[in-house]
DNA sequence: ATGCTAACCTGCGCGC
DNA sequence: TGCGCGCAGGTTAGCA
């Protein structure tokens, strides 16, 4: 699925096709996704969408009555599609609109969702979010204070939502590697100095990526279905084996809960 | 409270 | 060709 920058390049692809619109119909196909699309859903028949935003990797269509929340999952994709565009196999939603387009949600792999909130503040799985990555309020004194005390490993600590949101499996690798944190350590017993470069390196690695367009992975297809996008260089991300850029030493992957990790033993300490 | 595991799915590439 | 296996960008519930 994609990462933060592959959401946020979606919101930024959708948006000036679905801004202002008024929605005709909604149409699922498929409402076995992560969780069951709600028949409230329907409730977004007839009103506009006034705007729209990421929260996380959620993204958020607001109307006077409540919010859509799409979350893409693994492997889903938003496209704008002409309103005659045939459904594929995996085009599960459509959110119709009064501009003779829609809205398509295609998730092979149906780990993504669309639901409906009344309010959206209040809802379950946005409630408890930590900070935005690239916000100010995630500095290096946050995550030092508020990583005491912790026995979990770092890069399993960044990718706690609870902590701070929008650092999948491919950038919480990246950043360690940039920071030159190994991804064993405990995150308890990290220095604020470190702290620093570690933020530092979050911040520079997502916003490159929102910057190229999202890192274009098997799945992704861009918001106008186009393939187009350039790769970000990944250093250590999916290289095992591969020469580190920095000392050539290979590039080792070790499993840390039940991801994939990468990183240099020799750079990263 | 914290940390770990299983679970939800389909598709793809690999070795045999 | 075909088959079985392992792996893949996320996140939550449930348990110790």
């Amino acid at each position: 699925m994609p990462e933060l920058p592959e959401v946020e390049t979606t919101l930024r692809g959708v948006s000036p096709h679905v801004k202002g619109q008024k929605v005709i119909a909604v149409c699922v196909r498929q409402p076995r996704l992560r969780w069951p699309v709600p028949d409230d859903l329907q409730m977004l028949q007839g009103e506009v969408i006034e705007s729209l935003q990421r929260r996380a990797k959620y993204l958020l269509l607001n109307t006077k009555k409540g919010t859509v929340i799409i979350h893409l999952g693994m492997s889903g994709s938003l496209r704008i599609c002409a309103q005659e565009t045939e459904p594929g196999k995996h085009d599960h939603v459509d959110i119709v609109l009064d501009n003779s387009k829609l809205l398509r949600l295609c998730d092979p792999r149906r780990f993504g969702s669309v639901l409906w909130a009344q309010n959206v503040n209040k809802h379950p799985l946005l409630r408890n979010l930590g900070p935005e990555p690239l916000s100010e309020v995630f500095s290096a004194n946050y995550l030092y204070e508020k990583s005491r005390n912790r026995k979990v490993n770092i890069k399993s600590f960044i990718m706690n939502a609870q902590v701070v949101v929008g650092v999948g499996n491919i950038y919480a690798s990246e950043s360690l590697y940039m920071a030159g944190i190994n991804p064993k350590n405990l995150a308890g017993r990290i220095s604020l100095k470190r702290y620093e470069k570690l933020v530092f390196s979050i911040k520079t690695v997502l916003s490159l990526a929102i910057e190229q367009g999202g890192t274009t992975l098997r799945d992704f297809v861009s918001a106008d279905g186009q393939t187009g996008y350039f790769q970000l260089k990944l250093s250590v991300y999916g290289r095992t084996g591969e020469a580190c850029p920095k000392c050539q030493t290979p590039i080792k992957q070790i499993t840390q809960g039940q991801r994939s990790t990468y990183y240099c033993t020799v750079c990263q300490k």
